[in-house]
RNA sequence: CGGGAUGUGGCCCAGUUUGGCAGGGCGCCGCGUUCGGGACGCGGAGGUCGCGAGUUCAAAUCUCGCCAUCCCGACCA
């Protein structure tokens, strides 16, 4: 046995069961720890840095557009959290209630928030007098509750932290423009950023969000053929703005109500990259998202130890310098070997070597997480190159994730299909569908998928209804899902 | 929420069948030698055996209850 596979002995194969690889990645990599609270997980720091790469990332583009944040409060009183019918309908099963403070009883019950829309909705009535308050644009950056059946790290935890960005409008048009343009932006980021390709498309009813006219999601591919909803943008017409009374005086000085969208994204962010990007040695981040972009490894024996680690320090302050993110590893108790292996678990995704033979060569070596490629470059080029490799990487990533999606695709006719499909190799199934709920509902019961989406994309000819054979209103993608 | 499994120093596990001194490997601390793919020697620290009851002279081990985690299925960012 060689000294790499007693390594990977660490993180269970994905072939051999790829729940297990997950969770060992996130242990391993110390993205997370379980809590000594059910479901819940502790987000470490390394974990924690990449939700704050993806945070800054968004929020960048949010207020691009006008949005500014806010807070609003982590407690929602009943008597505000039920008026909406189909969304209390929708999350009543998980939410957890305050009902005491000390010994004492509390005159209302307080639901601890799943989303915020009631609790944000009532304090836009009282901000929204006229047309010119509008549009009224905020976003929140918090974590939410909800009391999940089953968890699992990042994918569904009793606490997450999300974002929740909620907008009113004067008109119905303008707030659909808005639905649309924040899900855009997710659809970016996660592409551009996350290296991460996503379907776009409407829910059906059944899989939309509770109290929404319309949902709009983005869907990602994960390596097991599942699929992740990775952000939901919501057009939320004016049923929220006629029971929390959010109304202003139109241009015509009639009063109007509202027109509202809210949209999130969650740190199952962090989940979706892991199950894309990652392989058997670990995590392997995009460079645009990964908090350290290289790592210096230095090489060194006694005689040449200041030597080397002089040379690595400056190297790094050279690079910090150009506006890379560089760490350097200079721990005195471990090899190099076992260094390499550690950030290639943890996804770094470029790893600068550095050692006496480098320096007489005015040299260093890099390596590439994503494919394992080595090469010597001389440091007057360095700099260069690594802007360079850093792109080729993202870019390399998302093409890969988008050739894993395109191989894992498939087009079904009818229910055996879709089973036969599931059975052999999951992934996406498209199929047309004729609009029925009653037929979405016979093909979960039968295949365990779910309609993922309606793509915008054009898929082509709706064909026929898998579980009535009727001609198809829509061509969807049909998917098990996180 | 069903079905299955697990819970013993930080981690992985043996010990439980048949009750009788709480063990091993890794990691950790100290010193020395090492360092281009998870180094080695010597010395050392560290455990309410998931939690709570019960049986017993005696419980990691037997009984009951609870909790947590994992896996496989039904519901959701």
């Amino acid at each position: 046995m060689t000294l790499s596979d007693k390594f990977v002995e660490a993180i269970t194969p994905r072939e051999e069961n790829f729940s297990r690889w997950y969770t060992d990645v996130v242990i391993k990599a110390q993205l997370a720890d379980y809590a000594p609270i059910r479901g819940c997980i502790v987000v470490r720091p390394p974990g924690f840095a990449i939700w704050e790469a993806i945070q800054s990332g968004l929020d960048a583009r949010f207020k691009e557009t006008g949005v500014q944040n806010a807070y609003f409060p982590l407690l929602i009183p009943e008597s505000i959290f039920t008026r909406e019918a189909e969304h209390i309908e929708g999350f009543a099963p998980e939410v957890p209630w305050v009902t005491h403070a000390g010994e004492e009883e509390l005159q209302e019950r307080l639901a601890i928030r799943p989303s915020s829309e009631t609790i944000i909705g009532t304090m836009f009535s009282r901000w929204i007098q006229s047309y010119r308050d509008l549009p009224m644009l905020v976003n929140q950056w918090c974590s939410v509750l909800r009391w999940e059946k089953a968890t699992h790290p990042f994918l569904r935890t009793t606490e997450f932290l999300w974002q929740e960005g909620h907008t009113c409008h004067e008109t119905e048009a303008e707030a659909r423009e808005r639905t649309i343009q924040m899900l855009r932006i997710y659809r970016e980021f996660m592409e551009e950023v996350l290296a991460i390709p996503v379907l776009a498309g409407i829910k059906s009813d059944r899989e939309k969000f509770a109290g929404a006219v319309e949902t709009y999601t983005v869907e990602a591919m994960m390596q097991d053929g599942r699929a992740l909803q990775a952000g939901t943008s919501h057009y939320l017409g004016d049923g929220f703005a006629r029971v929390l009374d959010i109304k202003f005086l139109g241009r015509e000085s009639e009063l109007e109500y509202v027109h509202q969208t809210s949209w999130g994204v969650s740190h199952r962010l962090i989940g979706a990259l892991i199950m894309v990007h990652g392989d058997d040695r670990g995590l392997v981040l995009p460079p645009r998202v990964a908090p350290n972009q290289a790592v210096i490894v230095p090489i060194y024996r006694d005689d040449t130890r200041d030597r080397v680690l002089g040379a690595a320090n400056d190297l790094r302050e050279s690079l910090r310098e150009e506006g890379l993110r560089i760490h350097l590893d200079d721990r005195e108790e471990h090899t190099p070997g076992w260094k390499f292996n550690e950030w290639e678990m943890r996804g770094v995704p470029i790893r600068i070597e550095l050692g006496p033979r480098d320096l007489d060569s005015d040299q260093v070596m890099l390596v590439r997480r994503d494919t394992g490629a080595k090469e010597p470059v001389s440091r007057s080029k360095l700099s260069a190159r690594l802007e360079e490799l850093l792109e080729e990487i993202q870019a390399g990533l998302f093409q890969r994730a988008l050739d894993y999606r395109a191989d894992n695709t498939y087009t079904a006719e009818s229910v055996e299909d879709i089973r036969t499909i599931m059975e052999r190799n999951r992934g996406f199934v498209e199929a047309g569908w004729c609009g029925d709920d009653a037929c979405e509902a016979s093909i979960k019961e039968e295949t365990g998928t779910t309609i993922r989406c309606i793509p915008f994309e054009d898929l082509g000819e709706p064909g026929v209804c898998p579980a009535c054979g009727k001609p198809g209103k829509h061509r969807v993608v049909f998917a098990r899902a996180y």
